[in-house]
DNA sequence: GTTGGCATGATATGTTATAACTAATTATGG
DNA sequence: CCATAATTAGTTATAACATATCATGCCAAC
């Protein structure tokens, strides 16, 4: 979640430039799916943004969506959160962080983007020391952050 | 997946003096469900496991399947693997392997399950540097084995 | 201006998971 | 033993998440 419209302006306005340099096309659906992820209170599901784009795009359909989300993916632009089905900005769009970790919150719903080297090279460690050789990894923890451990029950 | 017809009755009957002493009961569905995952050449979705449970259950249907699979999972008599939405067996039921982290091959698709104290130390620290307070952890590195890197392409 | 590649539209369907209600079975207290 | 509560399982339906497929449009390079 991004605050302001300036500030999404200038994410989205960077994002494509980034995609430019890349060779790939921040087109119009694209942009305004990113749009909707960096306006949005926390992570949100697919189908959450198919209603929201719905707003601006008649004919929106499942496959709109989960195309414009493969995109962002690709061009590292978004994450998703696997245990929640759901999408959130990238902190850092263009730092290509291969190994991040997330902290969900299961109070009040956020998610803390890490990138922590200590766990990432625990990580390729273990995985080395079984041979095997790491692609991707999906690294979350559930729990109870910071601002609602404060709080009242 | 577990080799042997009485490996996997001894695997069964430890489970269900394990669930006895846990004042949990393991009936003959959940024994059924669990002995489906030991017999599976690897990690099976909870359809596929509802198509082979049906075969000795008709009246099977998915809520016969999650419910199952649900009271294995808290009994840590399995493991879910989000990544792929299935389900394996625990290499070690019994010692309540909390923290575990997952090596999934995009080849031959089969699991290895590690309990790396590094990796989940490092995660802990990470956390609790943000003032985190973790519960359940998700960690899964998808990649090939070494069995799959040394054969041809 | 035609060709070829990428992006989108549109329809349908596949896959994963749960809600809500009913019936059966099992434990428990009198 | 019987009544009753609690747990487990059956049944139907639907919610939630994701992809296949084929048609159409757009734009740029030749």
């Amino acid at each position: 979640m991004v605050k302001g419209r300036a500030a999404i302006k200038r994410r989205l306005d960077a994002a494509a430039i980034a995609c430019s340099q890349r060779g790939s096309r921040l087109t119009d659906l694209r942009r305004a799916v990113l749009e909707l992820i960096l306006m949005a209170e926390g992570p949100v599901t697919a189908y959450q943004l198919l209603d929201r784009l719905k707003k601006s795009r008649k004919g929106a359909a499942p496959p709109t969506i989960y195309r414009a989300l493969d995109f962002l993916l690709d061009n590292e632009l978004i994450h998703k959160v696997e245990s929640l089905s759901a999408f959130i900005p990238c902190i850092d769009a263009g730092n290509h962080s291969l190994s991040v970790q997330f902290l969900i919150c299961r109070r009040c719903g956020t998610v803390a983007e890490l990138e922590e080297s200590t766990v990432s090279e625990a990580l390729e460690r273990a995985a080395a020391r079984q041979g095997f050789r790491p692609g991707s990894t999906i690294v979350e923890v559930q729990g109870i952050c910071a601002a609602c451990s404060t709080q009242a029950p």
